[in-house]
DNA sequence: GCAGTAAAACCTGTCCTACAAGTATGTGCA
DNA sequence: TGCACATACTTGTAGGACAGGTTTTACTGC
């Protein structure tokens, strides 16, 4: 058997904390120099530990003021993907349009059974500006706003989380041109329509629609990424 | 505006490295002293940077051989959460259990598309054996086997790791009662009839109907979570 | 007694050095 | 050619030191 590493010790340890109940969420988690005597491991190696909790959303570091355990909501946890899907290649974006699809889809049909009038008015006026502007930036801008703003009524944080990571990729390729927002405009249109009715499978079946839509553009035209923010 | 930290310089640093094309997967990177001397911060640093990236699945170190950047595929990405969710509470497990539920009967649906005979015989198989059991543990590993099994057919590696992240948190919970056993076998047996008549939506609600009935049951009994190896 | 301020204690962020331990490389001998 | 060994290189870990934040404490003036 090999020896188990300094970092991982540490890294079970601060695990165990959290997980038994020791430290609940918002608490504020032991010096580094308290756990490395806890632990017996250097603070060096407590430092790595942190940071592996930091980057997968478990635990937040503020300079000066202490380690926080987070809120450990599976939303919260999601989103850390939205660091490294950037990196990912043209394949496996592809591959990924399959989860977007079939989640949107589901978030579109849930949120047509829980959105009101106002909020109607609100995407509406969304698309009344995305169909007016030329703005490719700010096309963009409205496009996520629309779309997110439908997501976020549905019900499900982590459901939300799991779309918004998903897009955020899918909108580093620029696919639409005059001719294909067209297209665009009518699909939103059309997801728009089946919330209004307050109807889930049809407002789910434009929403699958329109993601798929992009998925063909995409794979039609290959475009080079560009850089996410 | 507040100084960059070291840190995020080198996190910055590494990530371009990767994304402009100067690393490709498989790829050695430079040795954590030359990383510091390039990127002007130290190697402390540099290191707590190679964590982050380790953590979230991009990169993976071995010790004396150096540090070399991973596959970039999405299902690696995706695994990084199966780390985080037995932190979760069981009110985000039951969040979790929409997910689970959507994509895993989409899994099922493309699998039953694409299953052999062998496949299904081993299937068959797997489900003669967890009839048979009644060690508790055996039934565990056979249910996670005989479903991975059919996720892994779908032929979407992030949808197989997806799922495979949502299962392995609902595994701790331990539901499964003589009484429950039966009901959960026969859906087991729902799901290989839809497979083996090679269809679709059969599988797929047999799928969704059985996922609910984990949550059902959970949702009912509540039981204290065991401990994730 | 109270408010405000200054000091002290504390915490994370960063760099440095040193060494242990694992891996790959190259060299020389048989 | 093939094997053994020494060497260089790489990551893993520990410890010390200080900078730059935040929180708490204590004190001063009113």
């Amino acid at each position: 058997m090999h020896e188990v590493s300094a970092v991982e010790t540490a890294l079970h340890g601060l695990r165990t904390l959290i997980a038994d109940g020791s430290l609940h969420p918002g608490d504020r988690m032991p010096s580094e120099g308290v756990l490395s005597e806890q632990l017996g491991v250097s603070r060096g190696s407590i430092r790595e530990a942190i940071r592996t909790l930091s980057a997968l959303g478990v635990v937040e570091t503020r300079r000066g003021a202490g380690t926080f355990v987070g809120e450990l909501r599976a939303a919260d946890m999601i989103r850390t993907l939205s660091l490294t899907v950037g990196l990912l290649p043209l394949e496996s974006v592809l591959e990924l349009y399959e989860l977007r699809r079939v989640l949107e889809a589901h978030a579109v049909a849930l949120s047509a059974a829980r959105c009101d009038d106002a909020t109607l008015a609100t995407l509406g006026d969304l698309l009344d500006r995305l169909e007016a502007t030329e703005d490719v930036d700010e096309q963009s801008a409205l496009d996520h706003e629309f779309h997110m703003g439908i997501v976020r009524l549905c019900g499900n944080e982590s459901l939300g989380s799991m779309v918004s990571v998903l897009r955020s990729r899918s909108r580093a390729y620029p696919v639409l041109t005059p001719e294909t927002k067209r297209v665009s405009d009518a699909g939103h249109r059309a997801i728009l329509r089946g919330l209004t009715s307050r109807d889930p499978v049809a407002a789910s079946v434009a929403a699958a629609a329109h993601v798929t839509q992009s998925e063909v553009w995409l794979r039609e035209r290959r475009p080079a990424p560009e850089a996410i923010g």
